[in-house]
DNA sequence: GCAAAAGTGTTTCATGTACACCCATGT
DNA sequence: ACATGGGTGTACATGAAACACTTTTGC
């Protein structure tokens, strides 16, 4: 046995927005033929092969700069994929048409990405080939996509418990109940709505901003925002302490 | 711009283990000829560069296998390091020799792994030019190493907190002073003994075996075990249970 | 005035935290 | 008998969970 070197690596992304009802995830679509000549449609995540001089990470903006605006996106390494099959037969075909190469095996690098979608964006995307779709919904997805985003959504589950990344779905102003609802649609569980609200504004970081939904058929809503320069400062404070003793 | 194909992919490991007092790091020798053509000496992550139809577990496994041996050891993918000029220079000079290959950029997958340190363990990685470090004595090491083993601590200390993965790093039987200390090494903190014991002793899944210590000069202490099967299975229960209401 | 969602408090229970002394063993 | 580390209990504070009705707006 010897090292491999007729490999590639390539940079997927799973790109998740929140509508207010449900979680979404953007995914491109692919027009491919198949081996019995036939050409079909189906979708994969978005994401590309890495170039000379850029890292994963820019690899990743890369990607999402084709899609969204990229200013100040969520971005975390996920996880890489990599059994030597993966991408095998036609898929592998299509791979290397469509990349221009000629490889034996893709190993591919997952980010996960965090949107705030606004109309904008929820429309702009088509003009692109790809489309938001609800993550229940996704049935088939190209190569072992479907397998990427089941994992992604188990660990953006668990990255939901560990940190404030909610708001980052969110757009900057939002109201409580659309925070309690994506924590219900991510956790896929129902909160009571006065513990929440009581937990939530025990916190140092969320902050009424005097604005009221307007133009609603009920009492209309505070808007809030979370101060997310304060927590990193805070925080990195607390991970300071943590070195000198708990007790004294 | 177009895809790189020149590359290389690594799988290195950061394998820890646990000696009573403090965290070890096995780290392997590299002898080196720098660009002065002077030879030194210095030490490196185990691990190696990827071989065709094996998978980056397969591979991390492989590398743990010249070292330890194999069974039953915990073992994570952690975080892929992509950095462009990661390797380079001398380094990638000694790296092309050493696995005979001609490559332009590597980019590693590092996987972390917890061992159970014995005296046996301890001694006989030396034969094969590998030693156990503390790792709060590591300064220099190749390449990137030294910075990948300072995020392997930060993430080891998350999952610390998260995972009952201390009884991977200590033997079977353990007593709750030894549990304790691995804690308190690996966080950084002292922690009260009365309320240690008292929150360990109430999981459901640590276990008194009756046997005590034997030829200590005070007090013996009770040996504890984990039962991992049952932890295992509890928790894939409160994992399906996660989607159905957790208030009804 | 009615439909629709926002907003609000109290009690109970479980968990975390602070804190100091006696016990069993080998030498 | 003494040195060494093992082992124990209580009081207090904090956080989690259960639970139902009033308020504000548009139509």
């Amino acid at each position: 046995m010897s090292p491999q070197t007729n490999h590639s690596l390539s940079v997927d992304c799973v790109i998740f927005g929140f509508d207010g009802k449900s979680l979404k995830v953007l995914l491109v679509r692919r027009d491919f033929i198949n081996e019995a000549g036939i050409p079909v449609v189906d979708y994969k995540l978005p994401g590309d092969l890495i170039y000379e001089n850029e890292d994963l990470r820019s690899s990743a903006y890369r990607t999402l700069g084709k899609y969204t605006a990229t200013r100040d996106i969520y971005l975390r390494q996920m996880h890489v994929f990599s059994h030597p099959d993966r991408v095998s037969g036609d898929e592998l075909k299509w791979l290397n048409e469509y990349y221009h190469v000629n490889t034996t095996r893709v190993v591919t690098v997952v980010y996960y990405s965090l949107v705030k979608l606004d109309r904008r964006l929820l429309v702009s995307v088509e003009e692109k080939g790809a489309r938001w779709f609800d993550v229940e919904s996704v049935c088939r997805l190209a190569m072992d996509h479907k397998q990427i985003l089941a994992r992604a959504l188990e660990v953006l589950g668990k990255q939901f418990l560990a940190e404030p990344i909610a708001f980052e779905l969110l757009p900057r102003k939002f109201t409580l109940r659309q925070l309690q609802s994506l924590y219900e649609a991510i956790l896929g569980i129902e909160i009571d709505n006065r513990n929440f609200r009581k937990k939530v504004l025990s916190s140092d970081y969320i902050r009424a901003t005097g604005e009221k939904e307007k133009n609603v058929a009920h009492k209309p809503a505070m808007y809030y925002t979370f101060d997310k320069s304060k927590f990193l400062k805070d925080n990195r404070l607390k991970f300071r302490l943590n070195f000198i003793n708990w007790q004294v």
